[in-house]
DNA sequence: CTACATATACCCAATACAGGGTATTTATAT
DNA sequence: ATATAAATACCCTGTATTGGGTATATGTAG
């Protein structure tokens, strides 16, 4: 079983990652790489073409991110593996591309050849891997969401953050939206109540940190 | 002469790109890997130690910046030639490093394996090559730096400008630089006269796009 | 049917900020 | 010695924001 010849397809937008990575893969013998690009687009494409075992792809890419590439391969190529291989482990990133696209395995770019190896294999024979920050990543995540439904912004105080960080006034915002003005000061009370903040910039800090932007 | 070995020094702190690179250069009969490693301050001890010709080095690194590294590395050995490769070319960066460090390359990671190859060879032979994208955003930047001493923001001025972003009062920013109240008013009244805005929040995207924060 | 959340709107008072001035001191450059 | 730039400080005015209320219409969940 670990002898069957394991069929891979590389996409990144840095041509020189794609080219390490298959260099550094040609060392195993039962790894191919059949498949590389350093468009998600054409990636998709390719996969229509050929047949791979495992998807290793970039978060951060141009065109199509590796969250929307993944989710579109999962649904046209449900028999593929996705890993995703990242600089950096966003927590809604991870858990979005878990429940969207079922992804295998989620590692950072510190990783090194021989694990990288450990985890192609072992996705390969149909387990899972994600590596140690990216779970935590994934908690904090999870934390702040919990603490966002909590405080529990209304979509309508939402859209009203948005133009706020906007740089709008309050009677810019009632124009805007077609109410009074008087509803607008209502509205940013509540949400500087519930945000615990008391100026704009104190608002766009938790707006940043809670990712409502 | 394009037969001599040339020795080469790999930093960056992910080890899959160290691995990749190691794969691929080890293609080129003439290039030799001599140290690698994901810690530049762990890079900057191996020098002392090793005789390299060229060192390639990424930028974003904890520890040491690249930018910090290649400082050291110019004053210290001052016959290594240094290669920075990088995710991004911002030009503050690459200015910094073309003054501080007379770095002899700079490209970014969607470099391919040939090119990769044709610029060591090049560095190595007392060359120089930036890429394009580099030397667009190095325009970029000095422009942008002309428009800043044009505008002459004092250093009182940005050091008010970096409180109000921190989100004081005129009133604490008087307390905490022990002058009236008025006098911040005026200075704030000079900064968005100069920076041409009527809010914190413009004001913001101002320090924002020439970077004064 | 009722409780609850949401969006709407108003009243009032205190403060902060924006934008218009002028003016003094100090250091630097001509 | 004398402009010039920078930092300091004040005056005034109008508008915006903050923060404390209360209140109503509407839809939804129990």
């Amino acid at each position: 079983m670990t002898n069957k010849t394991i069929r891979i397809a590389v996409v990144d937008d840095h041509q020189i990652v794609i080219d390490g990575i298959k260099a550094l893969l040609n060392n195993y013998p039962n790894f191919v790489v059949v498949a590389d690009t350093i468009s998600s687009v054409k990636m998709l494409g390719l996969l229509d073409e050929i047949s791979v075992d495992i998807l290793l792809t970039d978060i951060m890419m141009p065109e199509m991110s590796g969250q929307l590439l993944a989710k579109n391969v999962r649904q046209q190529h449900p028999e593929i593996k996705i890993i995703a291989l990242s600089m950096s482990g966003q927590g809604e990133v991870v858990s979005e591309m878990i429940n969207d696209a079922d992804i295998s395995g989620y590692v950072l770019k510190n990783i090194g050849k021989e694990e990288l190896a450990a985890v192609i294999t072992k996705v390969a024979q149909g387990g899972i891997y994600f590596s140690g920050e990216v779970l935590q990543e994934l908690q904090n995540f999870t934390a702040i969401k919990r603490v966002n439904t909590e405080v529990n912004i209304t979509t309508r105080e939402l859209e009203i953050i948005k133009l706020i960080a906007q740089d709008l006034s309050n009677k810019s915002i009632a124009n805007q939206l077609f109410i009074s003005e008087r509803t607008v000061e209502t509205h940013r009370k509540n949400i500087f109540r519930k945000t615990n903040s008391n100026s704009v910039i104190g608002l766009l800090k938790y707006a940043t940190e809670h990712r409502l932007l």
